[in-house]
DNA sequence: CGTCTGTCGATTGTCGACAATCGACACAAT
DNA sequence: ATTGTGTCGATTGTCGACAATCGACAGACG
């Protein structure tokens, strides 16, 4: 076992292209890369210290997802967002959340329900500390949950690619400091109405609850994420 | 312009890759390629005579679209079906297609509903004359006519991939030949419902009409499509 | 002055060779 | 007989070099 450098060898039980996957699909959800920078291929193995062939996958694996965009021959750049990529993606959102829940309480438990609370405990003690960040942490961790205990590995899958785009949308925007007790106060309904196997109270909210965010988004987007 | 060969020249216009990606799709979703048989990286490129490459990044195209499953280091096989994953795809295609139909109500027009007509009065044609190929292709045609309609991109690249994995599992069982004629009847009510602008008539049509064919297929599955 | 044409540079597309990894099998030790 | 171990073969992962393609720009021509 010969551990000269420490950072490559700590996790190096994973094919290179999906650890350049992981950076570069972090960078582009948090912001770093913004929408219209370009991505050229030679730079980037370079600067990962790869090759191309690793590099052009994982690419080729966010194109699939949506975050770049590949004209052939000619170069690939962080995918622009347009006011209505932000509304189909709040509205398809929207959708999957609801069929989630409705397939959590069809088949309902008391766990479910604890492990929700739980995070809504969290959520509020880090509002209540002002810690933006873990809130919004928690937040996504909130809604994946919903997802994950929704039983359905194809729903999951959809969700993560449209739920990463979302990360990437309130990222750039970065959410104004609206009250963040607020913002924990109004996953309780939610939890609530999960608990009281009320399908289409807790349809309901949601629907109330993603399209609020959604609006507030489009609302104050500027179209144009980056540089022309 | 030197014309050698004939067949590869002839559609020279896209990728390598795009080309090999479009036939191995064909081939898994036409069950040609059964559940569960490997591909091999070697085998294909020679069989189509190009490098592993171009192949290599066809098949990572197909695994995101959970066609085919690659387990690293070891090899890439098209992907089992379970009575689970019938289940979801269906349930997921489901959810896409009613909130593709309701947003076609949202903002209606009396061109959509010719579309729709005219696709219908053609399965209708095709089933009389007992084609029952003619009559599956256009029945695909509706549905990706109904998507299409909706007018949301993202909801549409979401269906691609769930649509396709339908089409598999149903190339899998070759369809009974129930009646054709009562197929292209199933589909009037919806056109009836969209026309009238009866959002949830139409919705309720439309997941009955899903959950029908679901039911039928999971049904009759024998859970191993290919060698064990 | 406008338009067409050809060359150039930058970038992606493709190739063939080599390295890394994993499971299976044989074989030895207990 | 069972368990551990080492080697081997098959397959994918990675690399560096070369080819193909496209847009932009410069220059000739009307």
């Amino acid at each position: 076992m010969k551990d000269t450098n420490s950072l490559l060898n700590q996790i190096n039980n994973k094919p290179l292209r999906e650890r350049i996957l992981d950076i570069l699909r972090d960078a582009i959800v948090s912001g770093d890369l913004k929408p219209g920078q370009t991505l050229v291929e030679t730079e980037l193995a370079a600067r990962f210290g790869v090759s191309r062939a690793p590099l052009r996958e994982a690419l080729q694996i966010l194109n699939n997802e949506g975050l770049v965009e590949t004209i052939p021959y000619h170069g690939t750049t962080v995918r622009r967002l347009t006011r209505t990529d932000i509304e189909e993606l709040y509205s398809l959102r929207s959708v999957l959340e609801t069929f989630a829940v409705r397939r959590i309480i069809a088949h309902n438990s008391a766990e479910n329900i604890e492990v929700l609370r739980k995070l809504y405990d969290d959520m509020l003690a880090a509002a209540e500390a002002g810690d933006l960040a873990l809130v919004n942490s928690i937040d996504r961790a909130f809604h994946d949950t919903l997802l994950e205990l929704s039983q359905h590995s194809l729903l999951l899958s959809t969700w993560n690619v449209v739920s990463m785009r979302v990360r990437q949308v309130m990222a750039l925007l970065n959410r104004r400091n609206s009250d963040l007790r607020t913002i924990a106060y109004n996953h309780l309904p939610i939890i609530d109405a999960i608990a009281d196997n009320d399908e289409e109270r807790a349809a309901a909210l949601i629907q109330k609850h993603v399209a609020a965010s959604g609006d507030l988004i489009a609302e104050g987007w500027s179209e144009n994420g980056g540089e022309p």
